[in-house]
DNA sequence: GTCTATACACCGATAGAC
DNA sequence: GTCTATCGGTGTATAGAC
């Protein structure tokens, strides 16, 4: 067989994992399964990555990555907050309902790390990124739409997070598609209080 | 040994079974794990269920009846809407402080009933009930603050379940205290928004 | 360097002794 | 009825042939 550097096996059998994950959930996610996936014999495995706990780090970094990539672009068409908030909570249901396993796979890899001592990091890590992220898209919105938040970015950031994650979690149970728009549409009124005119600079 | 009926065999394991995995995580909840934390030899098990899915099912039972208990009595010292939004959601993230194992065992017990086919409906009965839970509070408190909700009580309801995961979930990977609570501060200014004087009946 | 073959632990479930 | 002993299968990880 041709000579693959190591890394490169590492990044294939991260992404090999995650689609396992994604279909099959983490329980399903074994190293065999993840080889087998990525077409690679079984011993590739622990030459690329120490152990299994090791790649799902790998993992959730591919998972983080992968959301930032989703969340941009729903700002551009909205007018006022209201709007703002509306399409980037419905893109991101759209999203979810689109790979509902993706999501899934997020939750399980969260869980699965707060119980396993050398990935408890993890989550906090995962979390600081995803409040980063909400808090970059409260500002551009902010400046789009000449407006200012009344309370402190990180705060809002924070709550839309929870939102986010609310929301997924019932859909996810539920699949109710109405229910959760219906949500949305309040929550974007409930957090669009929070925008006012901006002041002059 | 004495004789046991199996059913009170059967809510002993599920009792059991939830101490483990509020312990150690749903993938350490063996049959093995769960009859030896029961004091049951493992013959046991089968005997009185016919399989750990099936056991899983009673354990959902018990979680839900649980978050039952631990939700009323929060709105007997509000006097404004806000203050019984804040109180109730403060109430919810002190029960989860003092137990994150459960609430963290109700995660891994929704993700893994979703994965797997003969728990598949379990997850959106379990929400049914969070959803009704939460409607029961609100209709309470706003009978008991001489209020009525601008929106229909049941949409309210999913948004403060949404509210109560996705906090619960930000807390539980970064355990920042003082940033749950600030959320918690903007959640209920928002929510109570929706609260408005009763008209006379 | 790469892969086949295997070690060894533990899983859910059950047969069969008491 | 109750439990000990065990079955068949799968898990992570690795030794050793190429």
């Amino acid at each position: 067989m041709t000579r693959i550097p190591a890394a490169e096996r590492r990044a294939a059998l991260a992404e090999a994992a995650l689609t396992v994950i994604a279909r099959d959930g983490l329980a399903a996610a074994t190293t065999r399964a993840i080889v087998a996936e990525a077409g690679m014999p079984l011993a590739s495995f622990h030459y690329a990555v120490a152990s299994r706990d090791e790649l799902l780090r790998d993992v959730v970094d591919l998972v983080v990555a992968g959301e930032g990539v989703a969340a941009g672009s729903f700002l551009a068409h909205a007018t006022t907050p209201r709007e703002a908030i509306r399409l980037a909570l419905r893109g991101y249901l759209d999203h979810v309902r689109a790979d509902p396993g993706n999501e899934q796979a997020m939750f399980e890899l969260t869980q699965y790390a707060l119980r396993t001592p050398h990935l408890a990091d993890l989550p906090a890590e995962q979390y600081h990124r995803y409040h980063a992220l909400a808090a970059d898209l409260l500002e551009a919105g902010a400046s789009l739409l000449h407006i200012e938040w009344s309370i402190p970015v990180p705060d809002l950031a924070r709550l839309l997070v929870t939102l986010t994650d609310g929301l997924t979690l019932a859909w996810l149970a539920d699949r109710d598609d109405a229910a959760a728009e219906r949500s949305i549409d309040h929550a974007a009124d409930a957090i669009s209080a929070f925008a006012r005119e901006a002041v002059a600079a």
